[in-house]
DNA sequence: ACTTAAATAT
DNA sequence: GATATTTAAG
């Protein structure tokens, strides 16, 4: 039904569950035995923040503190990156601000501010998302489609957890100006290339696993793999 | 720099 | 074994 279209779209980011009430994907994926190991805790009490709003803005020089003295930070390998619902809705409200044609990862991500995301795992998420777009309208077309129930998966879930917002579904309207009005997206800051130099990266968003010595107080440590520990988000282009 | 396809890790 | 994310190639 499409009853209040304009409503459910305009109310759907008030109907999201509350940090609290979310499970963090990322601990999930995480044994146990590795979030002690890496201080990494499931309490809710102030989880530090999976994204960071505004750019630092770090003054023309880092800590090396921060980085422990290595420098080619951008060589080391970088955790494997976990999107969680509030990422994912962060990359789809980007998207929809930029327009379907506009969207393309490096500006999706710049749009996105987040720190320590590259421009490759936004082209990674954007190939999904476009696939799973592409699934969900061949889908409402062919047969009536009460517009929920797609898929059950736990990708489409991660998906459905922010709407996708109905002008993404049509093919190439080069003139749909009757759904949504865009605001003018002036914050890109076009060749920034200011490396921002903010290792604050235990945030939860980003699974770092590496064995590092973890007893395991159970037989199993599923952490036997090897993978460097690198923590630092510079970005390049 | 964007997209698509293959590789790898979970 | 499937799939989520990464890495490589066009």
């Amino acid at each position: 039904m499409i009853e209040n279209e304009s409503n459910w779209f305009s109310n759907w980011e008030q109907q999201l569950p509350k940090p609290d009430e979310l499970i963090p994907l990322s601990q999930t994926l995480i044994t146990p035995n590795l979030a002690i190991a890496f201080d990494i805790f499931n309490h809710h009490q102030q989880p530090p923040p999976e994204i960071s709003p505004p750019p630092p803005a770090v003054s023309g020089e880092f800590d090396s503190s921060d980085i422990g003295g290595d420098e080619p930070a951008r060589t080391l390998k970088r955790p494997r990156l976990v999107w969680t619902p509030q990422l994912h809705k962060r990359f789809v409200d980007a998207v929809a601000q930029l327009g379907i044609k506009n969207a393309v990862p490096k500006t999706i991500m710049q749009l996105m501010n987040v720190d320590g995301l590259t421009r490759e795992n936004v082209a990674s998420h954007l190939q999904k998302y476009r696939l799973y777009l592409k699934r969900m309208q061949g889908l409402s077309s062919g047969v009536n489609n009460g517009g929920a129930g797609f898929g059950d998966s736990v990708t489409d879930r991660l998906f459905a957890s922010s709407p996708v917002p109905p002008h993404f579904l049509h093919q190439s309207q080069l003139n749909c100006d009757n759904v949504l009005q865009y605001m003018p997206v002036a914050a890109i800051q076009q060749q920034q290339q200011q490396q921002h130099l903010h290792a604050q990266f235990g945030s939860s968003f980003l699974s770092r696993q590496n064995n590092q010595s973890v007893r395991g107080s159970y037989g199993d440590d599923s952490a036997n793999d090897k993978r460097a520990l690198s923590l630092f988000p510079i970005g390049d282009d």
